[in-house]
DNA sequence: TTGTAAGCGTTATCAC
DNA sequence: GTGATAACGCTTACAA
C-alpha cells in the first residue's frame, strides 16, 4: 500500500503538501496540485481511513446497536440508515444487543474503543442514566423507539398513543363493541402508549374499558399464542382483536384458526412488517414508518457527528393499512 | 479518555511495561503487573483501537458486503456472522452493495481503507477476477453464494442441484407430472444448478423435460407474478410448480389464487424465509441453512484473518420443508 | 524484567 | 505556498 510519503517523493512535494491536496480546501499552487493528483493517480493511492482518524480525532464512522440483526423490523431500519450515512460518505458498524442489558453494554463499548463518531441505539435494556452520561461524554447518541425526559431531543420514536387509537377507532366503527388487546409486556413504554390509544378510542365511543380483554406477555408468536389461548379459555366474549405487534398477531391467528374462529375475528396487527399483506387473509396492520426512522436516525447522527444543529422531528406518524382481516361485525 | 501514557504515569512504568500488561504474554514482574492493573482500573482505561491498529496492522475488524441489509434471507446470515465474530472479540462491519456491481465496487474500497483483516462477500456484479485479485492483494476474501473456479478453498455456497432435485423428485412421487419451474434469471448461477436438479428428478422418473415449463424473471413477487400469468396465460398445463425463491412463490401464489387455482396446485418455494409457514395454505420450502452459512462464513473470515488453516465446509446442504403446499395429485 | 525510542500514516502548527 | 516537525495512542525492537 502506498503511504501519503510515498506519494510526496513521487511528487517531489512534502507530506504536507499532498495532504493539503487530500483535505482539498487548503491553498496550494496549482501546479503543485497537479503533480500530486498525478502521483496519487500513479500509485493508486488511497488514505488510510486509520490514520486520518487517529490524527483527527474523528473516524467518519457511526455506530448502531439493534435488538435484532435478522427480523423484519430492524432491517429496513438499518437499511435506510446506512445508505443515508454512507452516502454522507460516513460508514455505518452495526452490531447486536439483543434487547439484553450485558449485550448491549459490551456492544456499545466495543463502539466507544473503536470509536465512533455517533451512535444510533434501540436498546431496551441499557439504563438510561447510562444514555445520557454516555452523550455527554462526547459521543453524541440517537436513541430509537425509547424517550427519555429530558432528552427528547436524541429521540426518534413512533406515536404510539395514535397508533393505538387508529387500530382500535376503526374496529369500534364497523361495529365490533368487544375489542381484544393482546398487548407486548407493559414493561416496553410502547405497550402502555398504545394501550393509552386503544383506551381513548373505547371512550370517544362510550365504550367501558375492560381490563378483562387486556392480556400481555412476549412480543413474540409465542407469546400471541397465549395470550389468544386465555382470552378463549377465560371465555371472554370478544369479535374483534388488537395485536401489540404483527408477530402476536401471527400467533394468535394459529389459535383463533385452530378454534375455527379466524374468519369471524377482526384483527389488527402492529408494525405492518413485509409479511402481513402475503398472509391469508391479509392482516390490517398500523403501519411503523420504518423506513423514514432509519433516515431521521441517519440524520441525525451525521448532523451530531459533525456538531451541526438539525432540524429533525423526534415523532413518526403510524397509519393504519387497511385489508382483509378488517371487516363490518358479522351477526 | 485516558491515554496509555496516563496508565504509566500513575503506575509509576513506562508505557512499553503497560502495552505488555495489554496485551497478557509478555514477561512482567507481578509487582508491575499489580500496579498497572490497579491504574487502569482507576482511570477506567480502554485502549484505543485505532492506535493498536495503525501500530500492529490489525484492526480486529471483519467486513460484509451484503445484497439486502433487509430482507428475511440475509439477516439470518449477518446475524449468525456477527455473533461468531463478536465473540472472538472482533467487530463486524456491514456495509449494503444491493446486488450492483458499482455500489459493491464502493463498498469493498469503503473497507480496504478502513481497513479489514478480512472481508465476507456477497456480490453478484463485481466480477471474478476482481474478487481473486483482491485476497491475492492481502485482504483474505470469504465469497457467499458464488463459486469461483479454482478459489473453491474461500467459497462457501449452497447444493444448488440437489436442492431443486430434492424439491422437484417430491411433487413427481407425489403424482403430479406436469412440474412447471419458476426460477430466477438464468444470469444467476444458482437458477442453473437448480435447474439442473429440476432435469435429473424429472429424468429420474422418465419424464421428459419441457422447456415451455420453464420460465425465467426477476428473484421477486414481481417476477413470482410475471411467470405465472405466462405460465396460464399460454395454457400450459401444470399440476405442480417449483419456484426460484420463496418470493417468488409467493407473486406465483397470488395469481393462482385470482384464477381460482391456488388449492390444485401443488408448490414448493426455495429458502424457506421466515413467513412461508405462517403462509395459509402454508408454504413447503427448500430449507436454506443460512444460519450455518453465517457461522461458516465467520469463522472462514476470522481463521483467514489470523492466517491460520481451517477445514471448514464449503458446500452446504438444502432439506425440503413438506407443508401444506405438498400434496398428492387431485383428480 | 524494564525502559528508550523508533515507527505506524495521517494532520496541524509553525516558520520560512 | 510550502516544508519541517510535532503530535495522535499504541507496539516493538533493542539496550540496559
Amino acid at each position: 500500500m502506498a503511504t501519503i510519503k510515498d506519494v510526496a517523493k513521487l511528487a517531489g512535494v512534502s507530506k504536507a503538501t499532498v495532504s493539503r491536496v487530500i483535505n482539498g480546501n487548503e491553498r496550494v499552487s496549482q501546479t503543485a496540485r497537479d503533480k500530486v493528483h498525478q502521483a496519487m493517480e500513479e500509485m493508486d493511492y488511497k488514505p488510510s481511513a486509520l490514520a486520518q482518524a487517529l490524527a483527527t480525532n474523528k473516524s467518519r464512522t457511526i455506530g448502531m446497536v439493534v435488538s435484532d440483526l435478522s427480523g423484519p423490523f430492524f432491517g429496513p431500519i438499518m437499511k435506510s440508515a446506512e445508505r443515508v450515512i454512507r452516502e454522507a460518505g460516513y460508514q455505518l458498524v452495526v452490531t447486536n444487543g439483543q434487547g439484553q442489558a450485558e449485550l448491549e453494554r459490551e456492544a456499545i463499548e466495543f463502539m466507544l474503543n473503536r470509536p465512533v463518531d455517533a451512535m444510533i441505539l434501540t436498546v431496551f435494556g441499557f439504563p438510561e442514566e447510562e444514555i445520557v452520561k454516555l452523550h455527554q461524554g462526547g459521543t453524541p447518541v440517537v436513541l430509537l423507539n425509547r424517550h427519555i425526559e429530558g432528552f427528547e431531543d436524541n429521540c426518534i420514536y413512533l406515536d404510539n398513543k395514535h397508533g393505538g387509537y387508529l387500530a382500535t377507532r376503526r374496529m369500534l366503527e364497523l361495529g365490533h363493541q368487544r375489542v381484544a388487546f393482546l398487548a407486548g409486556h407493559f414493561t416496553h413504554n410502547d405497550s402502555l402508549e398504545r394501550l393509552a390509544g386503544y383506551q381513548k378510542a373505547l371512550a370517544e365511543f362510550g365504550i367501558p374499558f375492560r381490563q378483562e380483554l387486556v392480556f400481555d406477555d412476549d412480543y413474540n408468536e409465542d407469546g400471541g399464542r397465549r395470550m389468544c389461548q386465555k382470552l378463549i379459555n377465560l371465555e371472554r366474549e370478544f369479535t374483534a382483536i388488537f395485536c401489540g405487534n404483527d408477530l402476536i398477531a401471527i400467533g394468535a391467528r394459529g389459535v383463533l384458526e385452530e378454534r375455527d374462529r379466524l374468519s369471524q375475528t377482526c384483527m389488527v396487527g402492529f408494525d405492518d412488517v413485509l409479511f402481513a399483506r402475503y398472509l391469508n387473509p391479509s392482516l390490517s396492520s398500523v403501519f411503523f414508518p420504518v423506513e423514514e426512522m432509519g433516515e431521521r436516525a441517519g440524520h441525525m447522527a451525521l448532523a451530531m457527528a459533525q456538531s451541526k444543529a438539525s432540524q429533525i422531528g423526534h415523532l413518526l406518524q403510524p397509519k393504519l393499512m387497511e385489508r382483509d382481516s378488517l371487516f363490518k361485525l358479522k351477526d
